[in-house]
DNA sequence: ATGATTAAAAACCATACGGTATAAAATGAG
DNA sequence: CTCATTTTATACCGTATGGTTTTTAATCAT
């Protein structure tokens, strides 16, 4: 996982990471099979540990513009500091795609699909609760937040500093408000 | 040009170029030197058919909103309707630009800052002509409208519905009004 | 300590890549 | 028509890939 975040998936090759990882080829099929599963199994924890916790935020029990604001900090927060490569895997995966095979990709496709479903929940909830008053459609907004983090994503591998990273991405969700 | 648009950078191959042209390859490495000068040739095209005309839009002496309205239709445009591939070549050449050799990479880079420029001094004029109202500092405005405009491509090559990202495009650009 | 089981190292395999040399075909000038 | 030049098709080269086999080393219960 390190290694494909870090060089980026496309960039990785199976010899490499058996190197990097000091693991045996054999080892390495027996365990995933090929390396479809590899990063399959990779998006998975990928997923568990730094998107699933995002899709939670917005399930705590509390005002829109605090979820928003908790949002925000969670993206924007200090990837070096926590020891973790700059962007983000699963938007390098969603990138190259094509270049997957039918385990990794379906699930970038399973993880885009709910990720989407989660925005549109929220924004739906916080319009029943009176919170959101704009008259943007829920899916529009569901969109229009997951291509912000993507970009914000790609801003951060791109090396764009951070302070610029930010402000773009509060003017980005000051729409919302 | 239309192969690399339309499959990815990534997925094509020089044997896989010069079928689709045919082509011979020692016609094409006469040409062109090597698979990075073909990417640079193939970008600078690119770049002279569909990147110079947008930033052009921003040369034309109007009012700031008319402008935008422009850059508006331009990116939302049906490419099909014009015989082009879905999503930016650009784009995806930025996205994989790790891929690329020193040739198409250098390009890359000089294309992304030529643009980013333009915005901004766009922006800058509209300051002074008062037609930007907003406290929000021209660079930053200039790195949220190229982020803007990567990620509607995204979503085009995605295969995301053209009236969902109309909806997602002009509510991201609302926020320059 | 020994014998069965497991993991690892190394070499290997077919394939596809970027790039080049060679030989056949087409072209052009005289 | 002929010969020189250029273009093309084909085959080739070295390398790196994803994936396997074989052989060696390590583990572990008995």
């Amino acid at each position: 996982m390190q290694a494909y975040w870090q060089d980026g998936v496309a960039e990785m090759s199976v010899n490499a990471i058996c190197q990097r990882a000091k693991v045996s080829k054999p080892s390495l099929y027996k365990e995933f099979g090929n390396e479809d599963g590899l990063k399959q199994a990779v998006l998975r924890d990928y997923h568990a540990m730094t998107l699933a916790p995002l899709l939670d935020l917005l399930e705590h029990d509390q005002p829109f513009a605090a979820a928003l604001e908790d949002l925000t900090v969670y993206i924007l927060r200090d990837h070096a500091a926590h020891g973790m490569p700059n962007g983000c895997l699963f938007v390098d995966m969603c990138q190259c795609r094509d270049q997957l095979g039918a385990l990794a990709g379906g699930q970038v496709d399973a993880f885009q699909q709910l990720s989407r479903e989660s925005y549109e929940r929220w924004i739906d909830r916080a319009k029943v609760a009176g919170q959101f008053s704009s008259p943007i459609p829920a899916k529009t907004a569901a969109l229009y937040i997951d291509a912000q983090i993507a970009a914000i994503m790609n801003m951060q591998r791109q090396g764009v500093p951070s302070s610029e990273i930010n402000k773009v991405f509060r003017l980005a969700l000051s729409v919302l408000r």
